[in-house]
RNA sequence: GGGACUGUGGGGUAGCUUGGUCCAUCCUUCGGGGUUCGGGACUCCGAGACGCCAGUUCAAAUCUGGCCAGUCCCA
């Protein structure tokens, strides 16, 4: 009996009572920021990791795993690094009884923890490139409020670290990384806009940082993840150095790249209706539920086609549950849409006599599936639904932007704003306050719907070099 | 870093101002029985809570202090 909130006009509840409801993830662990991932939450998880595995393999990742704890020593070499972290690190500071000489880090990223070693790997212009990554837990002391998946202090991250010939191959690898990173929301169906970052607001240590934003209602949006372009800002102080052809002595370019469970909070946030969650089939812990309708004289033939349309489905790679429990079939079809799971099939005494399915997906289109080649059947339904899903979520997309050609327009404003902005810190800020929020960046292609060039600076007025930039309120 | 607020079964709540009528209300949940069964069934029986520690008092969910946990606002 769940009434969830309204998600336009209470969006952070909404989004809190369809995590909770729909049961991806335990809040009352006690420890802030620090969730208990459940069964259905975790197996959404590991189908984003795949994802994830996949798509970074792809353009020739390896993975590996160094350890959790950063000697204070590493962790204090880069300068900008460690200020950027400073305040959000967790301390380790006894072993046992005693101090610790040296004080242990808890991660809070993994660069400190992986450049040592790669000045011990990399010692030729042969070694490289070196693209490794890691998914890992990383902890950030948040002292702002923690929500299940968007913010929290102990992070479920993937980050890639390489290490490049020069600059240039360094930029090559950051648009492989955005190459991947399509792929990923693909899958996904998030669409998203990809931003460098203003100075001020880049990865500490960072030459520049590319974030992936997406909106998730009003002027709110949400960070997907992000690749960084550190020149060799981290190959000096740790002392990462290779020979070059020509006998030199030279410091790599490095990259990272940076993603997280948000996806999933992403995932929740834009697809997610009045209904509860939404899952595209690629994440979806369940892909396909199985509700049988007994009727009240048979004699549990209809239980019997359930159990086999959901061995024949599991035999052939689908996630599929079968839903068996006494409850009537209406509450079960509530449950799951809660839950989200894409498709449904009912398997009652019209469809053992039509030798045919009825299949429901969660936008909520009914189809007859032959059950003679159901496999084939699902495919279909699942790959149309996954389309439709992405559809929906790229209408909502485009109509979350706005022009905004005035700071005053900016006030108040209930959409992403799209302005012109000289590239100037001050001018910067004032767009920032204006919105009460953050100026995003400017967008690393072209923006389909936006002309070549904004006509001037949205708050000098400069019409010397202005380039469209993007306002929000980050979540 | 500064300030404000909150804490009652698994979840959501009533009670707190003015201490006693509270072995704590209602909804949901959970266990069991019966009748039901193509979009959240009904009914009967049962289970389950005052964050922790001290104090005031004849008497504390209620008042006081400390602690813990959480939320919000400001820098």
């Amino acid at each position: 009996m769940v009434e969830l909130p309204d998600k336009r006009t209470a969006f952070v509840d909404w989004y809190l009572a369809v995590v909770e409801e729909a049961n991806l993830s335990d809040k009352r662990y006690g420890v802030k920021g620090m969730n208990v991932w459940t069964p259905y939450g975790f197996r959404a998880r590991r189908n984003l990791d795949r994802i994830l595995v996949r798509e970074i393999e792809a353009t020739g990742s390896e993975p590996v795993e160094f350890p959790t704890l950063i000697p204070a020593t590493e962790f204090a070499k880069e300068k900008e690094h460690i200020q950027g972290f400073d305040a959000q690190v967790f301390w380790v500071t006894k072993g046992g009884l005693s101090e610790l000489d040296v004080p242990l880090v808890l991660r809070p990223t993994s660069e400190t923890a992986i450049y040592p070693v790669f000045a011990l790997w990399v010692r030729s212009h042969r070694d490289l490139p070196l693209n490794v990554y890691q998914i890992v837990s990383t902890f950030r002391y948040e002292t702002k409020t923690t929500r299940p998946f968007v913010r929290v202090r102990e992070i479920h991250f993937f980050e890639e670290h390489t290490c490049q010939l020069d600059d240039d191959a360094a930029t090559a690898r950051v648009r492989s990384n955005l190459g991947a990173f399509r792929a990923i929301a693909g899958a996904l169906g998030l669409p998203y806009l990809a931003l460098r970052r203003p100075e001020w607001d880049k990865f500490a240590g960072a030459h520049y940082s590319i974030a992936f934003d997406a909106p998730v209602g009003g002027a709110r949006t949400l960070q997907l993840g992000s690749v960084h372009h550190y020149r060799d800002n981290f190959a000096k102080p740790y002392g990462i150095v290779y020979e070059a052809p020509d006998g030199t002595q030279r410091h790599p370019h490095q990259t990272t790249f940076g993603l997280s469970e948000r996806l999933l909070g992403a995932v929740v946030a834009v697809h997610g209706d009045a209904k509860g969650a939404v899952f595209p089939s690629s994440v979806a812990p369940y892909e396909v539920v199985i509700v049988p309708i007994p009727s009240p004289d048979e004699d549990g033939g209809t239980a019997r086609l359930a159990r086999t349309l959901a061995e024949r489905l599991e035999h052939h790679g689908r996630r599929a549950f079968l839903d068996g429990g006494d409850e009537r079939p209406g509450a079960k079809y509530y449950r799951w849409e809660l839950r989200g799971v894409p498709l449904r099939l009912e398997v009652g005494r019209r469809e053992a006599a039509a030798g045919a399915v009825t299949a429901v997906d969660r936008l909520g289109r009914k189809a007859s599936l032959p059950i003679a080649d159901l496999e084939d059947g699902v495919a279909a339904r699942l790959a149309d639904f996954d389309r439709a899903l992405t559809e929906r979520a790229g209408a909502a997309f485009r109509a979350s932007f706005l022009p905004a050609a005035t700071l005053a327009e900016l006030a108040g404003s209930d959409q992403v704003r799209s302005l012109g902005w000289c590239g100037e810190e001050a001018c910067g800020h004032a767009i920032e306050q204006a919105i009460d929020g953050a100026l995003l960046g400017t967008p690393e292609d072209p923006v389909p719907w936006l002309p070549g060039s904004p006509p001037a600076c949205i708050a000098c007025g400069s019409t010397s070099p202005v380039r469209w930039a993007f306002a929000a309120q980050p979540m």
